[in-house]
DNA sequence: ACGGTGATTACAGAACCTGTAATCACCGTG
DNA sequence: CACGGTGATTACAGGTTCTGTAATCACCGT
């Protein structure tokens, strides 16, 4: 057990949320984020791996769960399908975090090293969904060139459901930019 | 003029490369770098943002080719086929250096570091693609996606090029990707 | 009371990166 | 040839990130 009840990390994650609204991430230093969460800069580094990876949390368990489902998904499906569906269906735990999604978003665009960050994340994403559809069967190059356009779908979703939350949930933006993208291939 | 008749930034390049392959990436410190080609450490970030970007030269002018070029492209060329011949336009010139891009490619797959920084130029790739096809008249979500899945596409024949470059030019790799591209997406 | 366990801390240090001012090599001009 | 201008290079100082290592701490079962 922890010296603190609550978790440690989150209590990191607010910390860090907190000093990047206020002063901004580069003018932020990791022992400060530790000093406000109360604790040392070198248990930061025990919790996370580097500075930017607290504001990346549970991102590793998010692309276990789609990796699963679109593994789930029925062996009939359209693999397209299959990666749409399993967004969707992991799109509830995002709609009940949507503010602090917005105010996490804010401080990743304001900062090249973070965004930066996120394209690796992304990366990673649709190497896990490649490796999902190749154990459906799917060979290459299909598998990575769906995959890479399944994470292309999930981005423009995001960016919708972030532009204006009160308009729909994720699953609703991810719904109709799946249609968009079929749309748009269909003119390829 | 500097203080070396060559440029000073291809000797760092020169260098860098040299100590990557020997000691690996982490194990080589800037200044080692800078000292093999005859300079100082503060001398490498005049020329070079950090330590990474060393080496991805003449990335942005790769890209803003690629936009011009696709920007160029006739009027009634749908959007695909003129991101593909924009691509395979400015293929030559990796040809002629394909065995540099096997030396880079081999130190990059080796360090995370380097694959992030890489994932952040091609994410530069595909939002100048999305600029280009927008000034085109393509609207979104179009042209993002096909932006994104152009990118996706042009990895594609970066890797099989490289996998075995005595099995046919970057532009024959471009040409068939893309053609895998069409054909999958007949199948979305 | 006591030892085991895992998290936290103290400490030291390398490497990255930046700001600033001085120095240097070169070049055109008087 | 002297001279000043220009741009690149350097010297120097310093903050920050991140890592390794060993000591300390809080808790828990016996």
């Amino acid at each position: 057990m922890g010296r603190w009840p609550g978790g440690t990390q989150e209590r990191l994650q607010e910390a860090a949320i907190e000093l990047f609204t206020e002063r901004g991430y580069e003018r932020t230093t990791v022992a400060e984020i530790a000093t406000r969460a109360g604790m040392t800069e070198r248990t930061f580094y025990n919790h996370f791996a580097d500075k930017r990876e607290v504001l990346f949390p549970e991102q590793d368990s998010f692309i276990a769960k789609v990796r699963e489902a679109v593994g789930a998904a029925p062996a009939e499906q359209p693999p397209l399908d299959a990666v749409s569906a399993a967004f969707i269906a992991g799109s509830d735990w995002f709609d009940q975090r949507q503010e602090a999604a917005q105010r996490r978003r804010r401080i990743l665009d304001a900062h090249p090293d973070l965004r930066e960050r996120e394209w690796t994340k992304l990366a990673a994403l649709g190497e896990a969904i490649t490796a999902a559809l190749r154990t459906r069967g799917i060979p290459d190059p299909a598998a990575t060139l769906t995959a890479a356009v399944s994470v292309a779908a999930y981005q423009l979703a995001a960016a919708r459901w972030l532009a204006d939350p009160r308009h729909g949930t994720l699953g609703h933006h991810l719904h109709t930019s799946f249609e968009d993208l079929h749309r748009t291939a269909r003119s390829w």
